[in-house]
DNA sequence: TCTTAATGTGAGCAATACTCAATTTTCTAC
DNA sequence: GTAGAAAATTGAGTATTGCTCACATTAAGA
């Protein structure tokens, strides 16, 4: 199983995307059957009803399909974000990031195969290139619905780091570890708490311990 | 590839324990040249210089191996973030949450072969139960530098987890996406804006901002 | 020294990821 | 329509993998 890559060939014929659709589709409900590592390539074909040499044709490895699925879910999820956020817009009486973080917990919260699918996440995130984390999507986001809330500190490379993958990848694990604690107002209370500490002005903060 | 289990055997005599650490040497250095995917059971038993039947003997399966690794790796770093919080025991004129944070960061920053490792870890982390990242342990860790830093807010269950999660993952996802993060000092000032904040009392964070 | 337990061996099996030469289907231009 | 080219599909076959098991060797205990 090689680092996986881009699509191996475009598929110009509707037969053709048929058949590269049906291969995902075919894959997602493997995926909600078994662990990722029991999934061969072979049996994604049989299910799908092509060849072996079809599946490839389109998809360079093993891997790749995973990506392709992963990242077709994580883009639905933002969409769903991005959308709450359009919608609240001229709702200034409840802040925009407590907006923003119930729309991003309940984009997992009520998703199916959560966890089969941070896995895949995961997995393919720990051998391919960044490009399955949309974290600059999150980061512009996080932005715009800071700049409606009122803060005024500005993000520096560093710190929108921090901030984006705080909050990412602390749903991602609860997803996956405690997925109880997403239905939790609790919850969302304490990633608000993070993002607005993440956002406040410096002076608000500092030294307030000493 | 089935899901990781324990030991498979004990070793009880001197020249099993050998083969064991052998094995474990072998695979590390193996993951200093190669991808996981690409390191084969059988490469490693050649490269330890004992039979694939031995591997077998002790290791269930290629996995545990690694989460072997994982396990034996992390918990050498949480060693040294426990060790540097005790040495700062008297020292109350720096910031207990502070000290820890730097320590925590210096730990992943050191350490070879980093991104492999956490590669591994994220790999493990995402087929195997989740007792690869002692969470805890870093949760009683936070909890003393809380208690030493004067803040008096009580961790909840959601919060404990929204904090360690928000830590541990956003040094791990620094340590391969963007291992210069981990030089600057913008880096740990904004985890300890992120800690403090989540560990100061309630009162003096709500509403700022409206 | 004899017995038993612990450890080590590696040929071999089932399953895997992936290739490629050959075939079938669709598109295009006349 | 029809011919030819391009796109899509096929599946037997290859190399490699994770892992087993019957057997051989070494050490421990009496």
């Amino acid at each position: 199983m090689q680092p996986p890559v881009k699509m191996r060939k475009n598929a110009k014929q509707a037969r053709a995307k048929q058949s590269v659709s049906t291969i995902l589709e075919a894959t997602t409900q493997l995926l909600e059957r078994s662990e990722i590592e029991q999934i061969s390539t072979n049996h994604i074909a049989e299910r799908a009803g092509v060849s072996i040499g079809t599946l490839y044709q389109y998809f360079p490895n093993k891997t790749a399909i995973f990506v392709a699925i992963a990242e077709q879910d994580i883009e639905q999820r933002f969409n769903l974000v991005a959308e709450a956020i359009e919608k609240a817009d001229g709702d200034l009486a409840e802040d925009a990031t407590r907006q923003m973080m119930r729309a991003f917990i309940k984009s997992f919260a009520d998703a199916k195969h959560n966890a089969a699918l941070i896995r895949v996440l995961m997995a393919t995130r720990s051998t391919a290139e960044a490009r399955t984390l949309p974290v600059d999507a999150i980061a512009k986001l996080l932005a715009k619905a800071v700049r409606r809330s009122g803060a005024t500190r500005a993000l520096t490379e560093t710190s929108a780091f921090v901030l984006t993958r705080a909050v990412l990848w602390t749903i991602l694990t609860a997803t996956i570890d405690a997925p109880h604690l997403l239905k939790r107002q609790e919850f969302e209370d304490e990633l608000v708490r993070m993002v607005q500490a993440m956002l406040r002005p410096s002076g608000e903060l500092e030294d307030l311990t000493q």
